[in-house]
RNA sequence: GGCGCUAUCGUCUAGGGGUUAGGACGGGUGGUUCUCAGCCAUCAAACCGGGGUUCGAAUCCCCGUAGCGCUACCA
């Protein structure tokens, strides 16, 4: 057999959201697999609907996604004399008809016969119209569409994921081929476009199902060969309903401006709907690639678990090089004003050992840069929970006397900052937790974070001598919000 | 309404005639001791219902039920 030919065919009336994604990556996944071939084909018939904006942002999306594609993009609209053809042999042929029902007549036959709880399905007034007829009314101007002559019979086809699928054709309704405007409609397109792009799987979302006979019956119509389908579970919200703009984030965009890493994304959608067997789960796209078949595609739409998602980003987060994190993360730094040159040039070791140190914590890359801000810059807020709990009374007292500790050592390095912090609570007759926790809080503004010696050895002994000693100030101020932003003026 | 798809822990899933029904996320508990949102350990949590077939069904078949999708001169 020779190599697979795939595409991706959105339409660019919107942006790329996960589940067009995750349509995309299966393609992706299986054509590099099978060492076949992938194709980008925007399909933009519906102009009205369609922006060359969208057409970027689906771009884009997949770019940052690494999914890249073979061929194209190719353009749908640009390929319309072909459908035109197409569609003017099956007249010729006799497989299709003019239909003169206008929207409006055939709206209200649908709604009288739905009032009547019957099901409506185009009744073919306009099958039995003379040829002669039918030709001479369309000489004459007035409008018409061309429809497709369903045949009698049943089609079947083996899905690649639900396995033989049939329909009675009867079911099948004499869909529209070309509008009253002579544009091609989705159906007549997509199918002469994967006959001459020569496209051997379709592998789609589930929603294409009902499209799937009808799109064989015209490859038939057409002499074609059909291709082999696959119809992919659709992606749920939390409600189990079709994954919309309500349940959150959907574009691959906002993933990226929310600081996900595009492969943490990439294999938690992978694994949406498909498992590889086993107990994998974290997986680097060359295993992907290499487990990926549709065996292991399910046939039952998945609920997509943001829960997981960031717990996966958080996982690639931690395996991330520093390297690659300091810029990851420099977005999100030069947004709060915190990034500076010398962070890639004199202070990049000390920078990169500081991401080294802060992202076993972190799930974002937000959280990363807002772990980093304490150790950037020393205008940062007090964790309103922690003051309660830590700026106690003696608290202050007690940092001071850590300061002046602290100040006789000529670095802090983590073993003697420690003895130095151990020793003084020995004097001051206090647990090292008294001292620890308020000074993690006037180092940090947080109650969470590295070991407060490792947090001293990244700060640097002036910068920890300084905190420590507004915080002090803070706690000792009348009344008033103690947070750092009051200090700020 | 018609047509179609689907059904294992709350969620993603493994398993496909005999298993203590496994893993992951999330949740609980304990430990780590300077904190946890980290790390380690541990617990709870599922085969939609009913009929068959079979010595034996979560697994195969049928019927229900429920959920979802499609039902355009959108794609």
């Amino acid at each position: 057999m020779s190599a697979p030919r795939v595409r991706f065919a959105p339409s660019p009336t919107g942006y790329l959201h996960v589940g067009g994604a995750r349509t995309a990556l299966f393609n992706w996944l299986y054509a590099r697999r099978e060492k076949g071939v992938f194709i980008l084909r925007i399909e933009d018939t519906d102009q009205a609907r369609s922006s060359k904006e969208m057409v970027e942002a689906i771009l884009e999306g997949l770019r940052w996604l690494g999914i890249g594609h073979d061929e194209g993009p190719y353009f749908q609209t640009a390929l319309r004399g072909e459908h035109e053809r197409a569609a003017l042999r099956l007249l010729e042929a006799g497989r299709a008809y003019r239909c003169f029902c206008t929207a409006e007549a055939l709206d209200a036959r649908r709604q009288a016969a739905e009032a009547n709880g019957r099901a409506w399905k185009y009744d073919r007034a306009c099958l039995a119209l003379p040829p002669g007829d039918a030709d001479r009314r369309a000489a004459a101007g007035e409008p018409w569409v061309m429809r497709f002559r369903v045949p009698e019979g049943v089609t079947e086809y083996d899905d690649l994921v639900h396995g033989p699928t049939r329909f009675q054709n009867s079911d099948i309704e004499d869909l529209v081929l070309l509008r009253s405007d002579g544009s091609p409609t989705y159906n007549l397109s997509c199918v002469v476009d994967d006959r001459s792009m020569r496209i051997t799987h379709v592998i789609r979302g589930d929603d294409h199902i009902s499209n799937t006979p009808k799109q064989i019956l015209l490859h038939a119509a057409l002499e074609a060969e059909p291709p082999r389908f696959g119809h992919l579970p659709l992606i749920l919200g939390e409600d189990k309903k079709r994954l919309s703009k309500r349940h959150g984030a959907v574009s691959v965009i906002e993933y990226r401006k929310n600081g996900y890493l595009p492969e943490a994304l990439f294999n938690f959608l992978a694994l949406l709907g498909w498992s590889p067997g086993g107990d994998r789960e974290i997986m680097t796209v060359a295993e992907m690639v290499e487990a990926f078949s549709f065996q292991g595609v399910g046939s039952r739409s998945a609920v997509f678990d943001h829960d997981k998602l960031l717990w996966m980003n958080g996982e690639y987060l931690k395996r991330r090089q520093a390297a690659d994190l300091a810029g990851l993360v420099r977005p999100w730094l030069e947004s709060e004003g915190l990034w500076s040159a010398d962070l890639e040039d004199a202070r990049k070791a000390w920078f990169l050992a500081l991401l080294d140190l802060l992202k076993e914590r972190c799930r974002l890359l937000p959280d990363l840069a807002g772990a980093a801000r304490p150790f950037l810059t020393e205008r940062f807020d007090y964790d309103p929970a922690g003051v309660e709990k830590h700026f106690t009374a003696g608290a202050a007292g007690r940092l001071i006397a850590l300061r002046d500790a602290l100040a006789a050592l000529p670095s802090l390095d983590e073993g003697s900052s420690e003895a130095v912090l151990r020793d003084l609570a020995g004097r001051l007759d206090v647990k090292a937790a008294a001292l620890i926790h308020p000074a993690r809080l006037a180092l940090t503004g947080r109650t969470v974070g590295p070991s407060l010696f490792a947090v001293m050895a990244a700060m640097g002994r002036d910068g920890v001598l300084r905190r420590l000693e507004r915080a002090a100030r803070v706690i000792e101020a009348p009344a008033g919000p103690r947070d750092a932003a009051q200090e700020r003026g």
